[in-house]
DNA sequence: GTAACAAAATTCGTGGGACGAACTACTGCC
DNA sequence: GGCAGTAGTTCGTCCCACGAATTTTGTTAC
């Protein structure tokens, strides 16, 4: 049943272990800004735009206690804030300080920059396909854009 | 610089928003066996073959310490069990118990089965170009055998 | 053979992360 | 006005991750 060439990985595999690669990657790049992998996680989010507390947690699939306390610490850490919303005033609406909208940019490219690296023996062309793939299954399974494009340096 | 044609992802967010999803899927078929991702990788990583403490920590990317409170858990829940090492005596051996063992098992199936559900629009030759596309990605970074390759039902 | 060094693990203390259950405050509806 | 539902927070509990310090054992050099 498993398609499988000698020395060749089969799709499973292929997923679990470059998804070990990807988190490890994004963990460094984060610490080395000094923020935990969830921390860089939400800051990529907000640069998109600010979200509700419920939207927030829909998205990062968290529960709402937990993100109480991610969204605390970094306030705490002065990255983020929390705004009334206008509309409803049980709401609140999470955005980026100027601070973290700054180190967010930072940690966002320098994180891009390490990703790109883990492809770097591949061909444009090689790239251009994997990326359809995967763009495939983050499509067919409704992944939230925790993670923007990369900016237009086009 | 970045090649993106319209509608299509690039390849640095595609690459994060399937870690995100295919680490979204793993932590659920964990918790679905009581156990948390890290326990459920550690299960998965010592279906290969017992480890030693270090070894272990190379492997998962953990310092020692963070270790060593991981096998403890997981010892105290019957799954793994410390033995010495007859060669080194400072060292320790960490193997799975019966227990663990078919819990791994299990876990790890139901694991595949859920990671391969993510490609279930795909034909079985695009399926196996994401898997050499990705494999290549495993390999050139070295990424350590934190997955089987699904079994041989041969 | 013993002193000095290196390696394998554990312990301890700290802080972050995740969750469910219970709670508060507000909205929206009838 | 009353009431059901929604947005968020609080609280208690457990897990995770780390660095620094420590213990025990192996290794090397002399």
């Amino acid at each position: 049943m498993s398609k499988q060439v000698d020395g060749q990985i089969g799709t499973v595999a292929a997923l679990v272990r470059s998804t070990f690669l990807v988190n490890a990657v994004y963990a460094d790049s984060a610490r080395e800004y000094g923020l935990t992998q969830q921390q860089g996680q939400l800051l990529c989010v907000l640069m998109a735009q600010p979200y509700g507390m419920s939207e927030l947690g829909a998205v990062l699939r968290l529960a709402k206690s937990s993100l109480t306390g991610l969204v605390d610490r970094s306030e705490r850490n002065g990255l983020v804030q929390r705004k009334p919303d206008p509309e409803d005033s049980r709401a609140v609406r999470v955005a980026l300080t100027r601070q973290g909208a700054k180190l967010a940019d930072e940690f966002y490219t320098e994180t891009c920059r390490r990703i790109e690296e883990l492809t770097s023996g591949f061909a444009a062309e090689e790239r251009e396909t994997l990326a359809a793939l995967l763009g495939r299954v983050v499509m067919d399974n409704k992944v939230p854009t925790v993670f923007l494009e990369p900016g237009p340096t086009r």
